[in-house]
DNA sequence: CTTGACATAAAACATCCGTTTGCTACTATT
DNA sequence: AATAGTAGCAAACGGATGTTTTATGTCAAG
């Protein structure tokens, strides 16, 4: 079966770049994860590495980060309920990934783009941030500089990602026993009660605690 | 000049390390980078590239980030400017490193910690959390879960690591433009304005703005 | 049945990388 | 002056890696 090689390679490739990065990951160790005894599969299918990790790229965007929220809520439903419900999807998002490859791969674009990521990492990004803005706005009200919203924004997401991406040296420091009930339920809780109240809004559900 | 040399190694290793990462960054390269054309260097000198890398992470550390805060605050000084001031302190000191690279390779181990940095990154950030903490304590008293304490601390210094760590999406999403206005100070007093707010703590030198 | 395109397999190639080795120059000690 | 220790240098080695090439099998169309 042909495509289903190509697909068993761009997955086995997802895991292995995301989790040795481009360089450290070989060839040879991803078409071993992928259970395929072709060494030339790579350049076969998709000419060279360095082709085979934009494929991945874009596979990885395609397949778990565009389904992302882009939630159409009804009319007359209130800011502080939106906003606390992105941040309750983009917590479940990132944190709950069924591949984690997938996520821990766009981490590393994140923090050093490549040419190859730059404008897929921005698709993904962008629109994450365009929704919150717009959530923001509503929220806050319009007399707010556009820089301050951005700012806002970049907290709520900071405090997410910070989780996501410091999650190993997270776990050190707060112990594994902690570290375990830090769920995407529990840290998305947190963050929506502590941005919440940093705009002022008044915190819906927060009857319980 | 012997000692002089392994220096200069010390400090190209830690650039090229930052840059490249561990496997990506060579030897020749590094030994390029220092000027040295002696090829047995780094084994000379460190014995293999791993042990460089392990004396880079320490030299890494002593050299730029065992400096950070740890301030002594005279008796009677408010929690609020307590808070405040932590968080301008890290702000500059992530934001305003004179040599960009030690930041960059401690990052590096924060997302992915190696056998060998595990300690040194615990080391670093351990202390940088306890003193959050002890701050946190006095300013919001003694009757809190000491789980939302780290969480809360979590917050505050991830809305800081995001805008280092996600600085070059940032300026993708924001433009170079707005993101030129994103200095130390700045972010600092607005990571302070919104995290101050969100524990309910009267926010001190909000005049201005 | 033959042909040709496609997929797999295995060997081979060229390059790069970390490390070792042998050598030279210099310096301080005896 | 002779010796031992240190530092720099360059060639070379062994291994790994990305890629190419050649051979083999598979299967549908003519």
């Amino acid at each position: 079966m042909p495509d289903e090689t190509e697909q068993r390679l761009l997955e086995a490739a997802g895991r292995v770049f995301a989790d040795f990065g481009f360089k450290a990951a070989t060839v040879r160790k991803i078409l071993e994860e992928a259970g395929i005894k072709n060494i030339a599969a790579v350049n076969y299918y998709f000419g060279d590495k360095e082709r085979l990790y934009e494929a991945t790229l874009r596979f990885a965007f395609q397949c778990g980060l565009s389904q992302m929220p882009n939630p159409q809520w009804p009319a007359g439903y209130s800011p502080e309920c939106k906003l606390r419900e992105y941040i309750r999807l983009l917590a479940q998002h990132m944190l709950n990934q069924k591949h984690p490859w997938q996520m821990q791969l766009l981490l590393r674009e994140f923090a050093q783009p490549s040419e190859a990521g730059a404008g897929v990492v921005r698709d993904f990004i962008l629109p994450l941030n365009r929704l919150l803005w717009s959530i923001l706005h509503e929220a806050i009200g319009p007399d707010v500089d556009e820089r301050k919203l951005h700012l806002i924004g970049f907290s709520i997401i900071g405090q997410i990602f910070h989780q996501k991406i410091g999650a190993p040296v997270i776990r050190l420091v707060v112990g594994e026993n902690e570290h375990d009930g830090y769920t995407a339920e529990v840290l998305a809780e947190h963050v929506a009660d502590f941005s919440l109240k940093a705009l002022g809004l008044t915190a819906p559900k927060e009857v319980h605690s």
